[in-house]
RNA sequence: GCGCCUGUAGCUCAGUUGGAUAGAGCAACUGCCUUCUAAGCAGUAGGCCGGGGGUUCGAGUCUCUCCAGGCGCGCCA
């Protein structure tokens, strides 16, 4: 409601003026809609914040700032209440022209522009490709992926990325994985041996048997160390290929898989460690290259090259970072487990050793998920080769219900997913709620075409038709989708906006149970069938960015 | 030992950056289908916001401390 937001301004200056009050630098209007029906449509509690510095009592400033409120036509009725907060109802025009903007604007509705074509790289799931993805990478998947179409929607120039750890020592052991489970499979197990930590899961035994049917046993005709970089390199891919299916049958699109290799490849490292050494973060020591990290806070500095001359993980996290802000982004966001939170801090030092703001990089850090099935925990371990699948909860419960539930939570609260609860179609399962809302309202279309009625204009909507609350209510739910946007774009808080959808779609079943749209006289029927066709919009658009299917018949 | 996250209704969780009488969903109970989809709606009941101090006009929200659970603390990735 920027036009409120704008004549308080006014007339808190035009009083700062009159009396030589100072209004403190930092204030700024803020509204809100009040939880009590009583309180109006919109709320401020500026006269109470306000007071302090202008050493006057609330409820005077309350008033003094009402009675000095430029004449508006939106503005019905202004009151003080309370201890000094001011209350507004407004004008039913605001009813119109939210439901003109949603038809208008159709699947732009809600979008604002707060990101300005700002560039914003989100970076998630890089889980490495050492085996399938499973359900702690799927929230991270879920969440990743809406956080960056709410950017969109906010304004942002977003780009979706996924780094793949491809090279160092975990990859060697795929591959002696991959070698071992190939010589068994041609009979040969005596030859070369599992080793200790290796990959055991089944799909390793799948690659290995890939592997027979396309080159038969030539492989191991071959010196083990010679045939070790073919193994490395086609389980890595294959592997890779696994992760890149699930997702996007998962409806995750990256736009680019950036290889951790490539780096290496294209000599990227070097530069970054001089860019480090040239601003003395980082020094030489006992034949290892380290991190002055002890500037930032943390205990003891850390190594980015070995003594043996070999790099780190951290080595090429320097290089990434450096390199993600060479490809101007103005704002980086990783989306990481939260057994990873020991290493942000590390990753906001070099982001600072680099010479770039602390806001610049954002971390959101994902709790872990725990599954359920019928509320029983369902126990996992990786040595027994339990581990469920991303995959197999997707073929189990849908796509839909199960990115709704991965999103479902605030992301640094620990998420329960219950297997048999995300498989109901009932009422216990906020999916389909919602989408149900938006079968219910192309029902209502159909009926519409069946009956041979002309579906209304814009210009047919009268608001003086909407009389009943639940009718208002669902147009406030319409009106509040761009300022949800605005905030979970802000707050990095992808679960505002299921949330969101759900109040969204209750707000209309209950319209929908107390009214009928079709069947009524003519003006009140267009007014109606404007209004759920605002709804619509929103619920679809709402679907979208939780990347949830919009089905017109269930 | 140190650090991070969590603790709100029987269960699963929100809580508008410190605001008005703390809210949903599920489970329980009571009603609502000859008319656009009952996967729905309306209502009832359910609370020491983990405990205790502090900050102020005002605290679920900020601070300190304790308790409980989860996760981290390598020249591993």
């Amino acid at each position: 409601m920027q036009e409120l937001k704008e004549l308080l301004e006014k007339a808190v200056q035009q009083i700062a003026n009159k009396h030589k009050y100072k209004v403190p630098d930092d204030f700024v209007v803020r509204i809100e809609r009040p939880r009590q029906a009583g309180h109006g449509d919109w709320a401020t509690n500026i006269a109470m914040q306000l007071a302090k510095s202008f050493t006057v009592n609330p409820k005077k400033l309350a008033t003094e700032i009402i009675e000095a409120l430029p004449k508006d036509k939106i503005i019905e009725k202004a009151e003080v209440a309370g201890p000094g907060f001011m209350n507004f109802t407004l004008t039913s025009d605001w009813i119109t022209s939210t439901v003109k903007s949603a038809i208008e604007k159709g699947k732009d509705y809600g979008r604002v522009n707060d990101g300005n074509g700002r560039r914003v790289q989100v970076e998630f799931v890089s889980a490495n490709p050492t085996g399938p993805l499973h359900m702690g990478h799927g929230r991270g998947a879920a969440v990743g992926d809406i956080t960056a179409s709410i950017l969109d929607f906010a304004g942002w120039n977003v780009e979706r990325e996924y780094y793949t750890n491809d090279s160092g020592l975990q990859m060697e052991l795929l591959g002696k994985s991959a070698q071992a489970r190939y010589f068994e499979a041609i009979g040969r197990g005596d030859e070369v041996c599992m080793p200790e930590d290796g990959y055991q899961g089944e799909y390793m035994t799948d690659i290995a048997k890939t592997f027979v049917e396309k080159y038969e046993d030539s492989l191991a005709n071959k010196p083990l160390d010679e045939s070790l970089k073919f193994f490395i390199e086609e389980t890595c891919e294959i592997v890779l290929g696994m992760i890149k299916k699930d997702l996007e049958d998962f409806g995750v699109k990256f736009d680019l898989w950036f290889s951790e290799k490539s780096l290496y490849d294209k000599n990227l490292i070097e530069p970054a460690m001089d860019a480090l050494k040239a601003r003395d973060y980082a020094y030489e020591q006992d034949g290892a290259l380290w991190f002055r990290s002890t500037l930032f806070g943390d205990d003891k500095d850390r190594v980015l090259i070995r003594q043996n001359g070999m790099p780190t993980y951290f080595t090429s996290d320097v290089a990434y970072l450096k390199n993600k802000y060479d490809r101007k982004f103005e704002k980086l966001i990783y989306v990481w487990g939260a057994d990873h939170h020991g290493y942000v801090p590390r990753v906001k030092s070099v982001n600072k050793a680099l010479g770039h703001k602390d806001t610049e990089l954002e971390v959101l850090l994902i709790q872990m998920v725990n599954l359920l099935r019928g509320g029983q925990a369902v126990q996992m371990s990786k040595r027994a080769g339990t581990i469920i699948s991303l995959r197999e909860i997707i073929d189990e419960v849908g796509v839909d219900a199960t990115r709704f539930f991965f999103v479902m939570r605030r992301c640094d609260s620990t998420l329960d997913f219950d297997l048999e609860l995300a498989k109901k179609a009932t009422s216990e399962n906020p999916v389909f709620y919602v989408q149900y809302a938006y079968a219910r309202i192309c029902s209502i279309y159909r009926e519409l075409t069946e009956r041979n009625i002309a579906v209304p204009l814009i210009a047919d909507f009268n608001v003086s038709t909407l009389i009943n609350p639940l009718e208002i209510t669902l147009a406030t739910e319409i009106s509040r989708l761009p300022e949800e946007i605005a905030k979970s774009a802000e707050e990095l808080a992808p679960h505002r906006i299921a949330y969101y959808a759900t109040d969204l779609a209750e707000a209309f079943h209950a319209f929908y149970n107390a009214q009928r749209v079709i069947g009524v006289e003519e003006s009140v029927m267009k007014s109606r069938l404007l209004l759920i066709e605002a709804t619509r919009i929103a619920l679809k658009n709402v679907l979208g960015i939780l990347g949830v299917s919009a089905p017109e018949r269930m």
